[in-house]
RNA sequence: GGCGGC
DNA sequence: GCCGCCAACATA
């Protein structure tokens, strides 16, 4: 693997088709021999996640359930490969048999090219660890059955040729020596489709565990299989090679990594997850002591009501794990910090094995940081909204959720006036319930301006904004520092004479307000939280 | 909470 | 009973 970079920019960006057509003469081809190209470290990144982009479509397809090349597997699969622009290799998974034979477009000899180059870019940054390699094997060998299946009877045949594995398709008359064997001995097909399939004849040792299996007819040491068995021997061969390939890439990875670049670019790919990414907070890290003054000053009631719940029951059922467990990940609470706030309160009712052994795994994941390792964004409204509140205990969200005098008295709970209330309980009856959001956005910061609420880590930072805490787009260190110190501020309750430097005059204004009131409010907390508990069962 | 594995 | 894995998606 070793690939010569090239910052230079080179004169003839355009190679010769007709050394590619024989460097890719298949679109199906085994990952056996590393490129030795050389690239520009623009379209290396580029290609990397353009191959993130391919597998994470066949990622999802398995997630859904779909069974791999089923009928609708390969619906959703062609679906979002056009959806995600990647229509070059739907070409390569679906153009088969009646066009293959005459002249190639170009277009895919260049998309074979930027298949094969992709894969292997992605070897660096997968093989890193155990849960990487995994998922990259997985995907990848759903990415070549997908395209193998595809092929026509004399794609095959030059497949195997240019491979090196050395089957024949039987001829008519051969098949016909042998069909009583084949009707007897082959898995899983009718005689009718026995009649249409293409057979080979290849060495039993080749097809072990179909023979163990007795899954195809056996004759003087050789074996007939069909094309569709055809898969899984090409299949083991293709997955030897990507793991042997991953391994090697293990011990080169060094070499590679001596670009900073490509380095920084490697070990973020996989975290770096396409399309928008709202997953990790930009703020500096919050810590959990500051909670309970956030969820009255900068948190959505929906939140609000979580952290309450959590903080009163020292539990709350799975739906309300998701829906805070990642508003508090996008409002910036680090992993560890995230176990510590759940530990600490859950084992105030269960002890604390217990929860290691059944929810911190489940905090990990949320993280991005087990299994398919997707850092998953927070919930959204509608999503919130969406969800119908459990009976037993979390709610979504609470505008939709409480019915309206319940919600009436939770919010003049929350010290706001009647004429306050009555203004979100109009939207509340229309069921415009994230303009009720705003609304009790704007009565609790006492802004002027209208918001329009959809998301809650939105409403966070615009409710930290707000307050002070502004974040700026390229965190100088002077900035940050200011930050950090309006930071501790915060968790104190009060704000000082150095942050307010440099805001003008109406800021000042609307942050000693809502500094007063989250000083105010914060006093309330330790005795309204210090409840008795009561052991009642724990049930998710 | 769902799915899956022993 | 133990365990792993998943879900999501706003924003200027
Ligand atoms: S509108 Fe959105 S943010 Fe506001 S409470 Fe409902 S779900 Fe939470």
């Amino acid at each position: 693997m070793d690939f010569h970079l090239k910052k230079r920019a080179r004169n003839e960006i355009k190679v010769e088709v007709v050394s590619l057509e024989t460097k890719y003469p298949h679109n199906v081809m085994i990952y056996n021999y590393p490129p030795i190209d050389d690239i520009q470290i623009e379209e290396f990144e580029d290609l990397a996640l353009e191959r993130l982009r391919l597998l994470r479509i066949f990622d999802h397809a398995g997630a859904k359930g779909l069974r791999l090349l089923s009928d609708d597997w390969k619906e959703y699969v062609n679906a979002e490969l056009s959806r995600e622009g990647l229509r070059n290799y739907l070409r390569l998974c679906t153009t088969s048999g009646a066009n293959a034979t005459g002249a190639k477009h170009e277009a895919d000899i260049q998309t074979r090219r930027r298949d094969y180059l992709s894969h292997f870019i992605l070897r660096l940054a997968y093989c890193r660890s155990e849960d990487l390699t995994r998922w990259f094997i997985g995907r990848e060998m759903e990415y070549f059955k997908y395209k193998f299946s595809a092929l026509s009877g004399p794609e095959i045949k030059q497949f195997l040729e240019a491979n090196n594995f050395h089957f024949q398709p039987l001829t008519e008359s051969q098949k016909d020596e042998i069909k009583d064997g084949l009707y007897e001995s082959t898995a899983g097909q009718s005689v009718t489709k026995i009649e249409l399939l293409d057979f080979y004849k290849v060495p039993f040792t080749q097809v072990l565990d179909l023979v163990r299996g007795r899954r195809c007819y056996l004759n003087a040491g050789y074996a007939y299989v069909n094309t569709h068995d055809l898969v899984s021997i090409v299949g083991t061969k293709q997955q030897d090679e990507i793991e042997q390939g991953l391994q090697a890439a293990k011990l080169l990875i060094d070499d590679v990594e001596a670009d900073e670049r490509i380095a920084r670019m490697l070990k973020a790919l996989h975290t770096s997850y396409t399309g928008k990414d709202y997953t990790v907070s930009r703020e500096i890290a919050v810590p959990i002591e500051s909670l309970d003054q956030l969820s009255k000053t900068s948190m959505p009631l929906c939140m609000r009501v979580c952290h309450e719940h959590i903080r009163t029951q020292h539990h709350i059922k799975h739906g309300g794990r998701m829906q805070y467990g990642l508003f508090l990940k996008g409002i910036g609470v680090t992993l560890e910090d995230s176990i510590r706030f759940w530990r600490d309160e859950f084992s105030k009712k269960m002890d604390v094995d217990k929860f290691t052994r059944s929810y911190e795994y489940n905090i990990h994941h949320n993280y991005g940081k087990k299994g398919s390792m997707v850092n998953y964004s927070p919930y959204s409204c509608l999503k919130i909204i969406k969800e119908m509140a459990a009976p037993g205990d979390c709610h979504g969200c609470p505008y939709k959720a409480l019915d309206q005098t319940t919600l009436k008295s939770k919010l003049t709970s929350y010290s706001l006036s009647p004429s306050a209330c009555e203004e979100i309980m109009y939207f509340v009856s229309r069921g415009h319930y994230q303009f009720a959001c705003g609304k009790y956005f704007m009565l609790t910061h006492n802004s002027q301006t209208e918001v329009a609420i959809n998301h809650p880590n939105t409403y966070f930072e615009e409710s930290q904004n707000l307050m002070g805490n502004r974040q700026k787009r390229n965190p100088s260190s002077q900035a940050s520092q200011a930050k950090s110190k309006i930071h501790q501020n915060l968790i104190k309750g009060h704000a000082d004479r150095s942050m307010l430097m440099g805001q003008d005059d109406d800021e000042l204004w609307r942050i000693a307000e809502s500094q007063e009131r989250a000083y105010q409010s914060q006093k309330g907390i330790s005795e309204a939280f210090d409840d008795d508990l009561d052991l009642t069962e724990i049930v998710d």
